[in-house]
DNA sequence: CATGTCCGATTGTTAGGACATACTCTGATT
DNA sequence: AATCAGAGTATGTCCTAACAATCGGACATG
């Protein structure tokens, strides 16, 4: 039970010393020093152990709690979860969720534009009547796989975009190089039926699956930057989410 | 600017004077009396005006940033975001999505039975061989129109299960009812096109989009309680969640 | 006029202490 | 022997108190 887990806090580092233990803890937890349905010191004698106050540890504990890691109960103790469950760990987040999957992704840049913006557009961008967008269609493809038909559009009044900057990065990338910082985004996923104009460009057949997406996203200002309408091969794409109660 | 948001905070409650903050502030997003784009008091005014530490504020306020209703800005101050992300502000929870809609779900139970695990599903809740398990399907309608096809497996050794209890309630609540505490779930949402079983079920074309749920829940000790393998009608179904930058 | 610098405002981080509440186990009582 | 009360333990809530980091505008300087 008593896990020495021998975390190195930097006070010197600029990460702030509750990150620092939600890293080190993470870290024990994969690399099985901590195993899944061990208990934890209690939050006191940790915090002892590493030179911390109470509070800057229950910090740290309580981001691991919310992202699904631990689990506490008052009275008892504190548990990592099961690693039943730790596989699908991060929740479908703002990022391209490709990226990060081995496989380098490519895109091709079907359509782009520079248009005044459609009343429906303007809504979802809450842009006045009269405003430009840029509106353009990609498709994703990994492996050489086609994956991901995706159609955007994008305020431009926050950083240039052209077909180039395009084919080179995600759309995600280059609005963070323009400054944004983004903190929330609204999405919502269903499911519909390949069309014509759809099918050749997915290499799928003409009413085979496509899982869909529509999301907005909102950077710190309260501006909504983007919305997109995607597509992908239901045969080869699912959103996987990690729900935690609170 | 300066809102006077005349928040009650009731000390002799047993609800938690940072959750008092949380359901007020919200309550004054909601009916309008904090505007979105607005910005707070800063956090010492408003924890001096309601007797409160800036702790406690700021731990109402944390949550209210996690849920995507406020942002924050150091060096700036706090401000309720826009009205536009906030429609569709609660992200799809462990609970039932449709017993909160207005109109009130209909549960048909097609089969039931107590059933040995398969090893697929010991795997999913990480149960012994030969333990036992309850299997159902249930067809899901509102206002008479066929919504979801739900397979599920249950742990037996939580509660007692039958088919009258299905119908009367959703399984969550009889899970609740019987003691358990979710804590955490993961889930893969995808398409597929239905096939001709589930066609008349949903009353639909075998060929028409479904969207599939597969979910597994966890309680409050790491057991994995549950596991499921829902469709839903495409055209009548998506599911909507705000994601936020953490 | 353009640019850099300082300062006030506001959130971010950390500390240390106190008491409340819930759970578990043990010992006492019936 | 079974049941109940209480002690011990761990988390939950709340407080006071600082100092740090960052943003934005005001001001000074080249």
């Amino acid at each position: 039970m008593a896990n020495q887990l021998h975390l190195s806090i930097d006070r010197s580092s600029p990460v702030p010393l509750y990150h620092q233990v939600v890293q080190g803890i993470e870290a024990a937890i994969h690399t099985g020093l901590l195993e899944p349905g061990s208990r934890l010191e209690n939050e006191i004698d940790l915090a002892a152990q590493l030179n911390l106050s109470r509070p800057t540890m229950r910090k740290a504990m309580d981001e691991l709690v919310r992202s699904g890691l631990l689990v506490r109960k008052r009275g008892v103790g504190t548990q990592v979860v099961s690693s039943q469950v730790r596989r699908p760990l991060e929740l479908s987040s703002l990022y391209d969720d490709l990226t990060n999957n081995g496989s380098k992704p490519t895109t091709e840049v079907l359509t782009f534009a520079h248009i005044e913006a459609d009343p429906a557009t303007r809504e979802a961008l809450h842009i006045a009547a009269g405003a430009k967008v840029y509106h353009f269609t990609r498709l994703r493809k990994v492996g050489g796989k086609p994956l991901a038909l995706m159609e955007n559009w994008v305020r431009d009044d926050i950083t240039h975009i052209d077909e180039d900057l395009l084919k080179a990065q995600g759309l995600y990338g280059i609005l963070r190089s323009g400054g944004v910082n983004f903190r929330l985004a609204t999405q919502r996923i269903g499911a519909m039926v390949a069309n014509d104009y759809q099918a050749p460009l997915l290499e799928t057949e003409p009413g085979s699956a496509l899982v869909t997406m529509e999301r907005t996203a909102v950077d710190d200002t309260g501006r909504n930057v983007e919305t997109g309408h995607h597509v992908y091969r239901g045969d080869s794409y699912s959103f996987e989410m990690t729900l935690v109660q609170r």
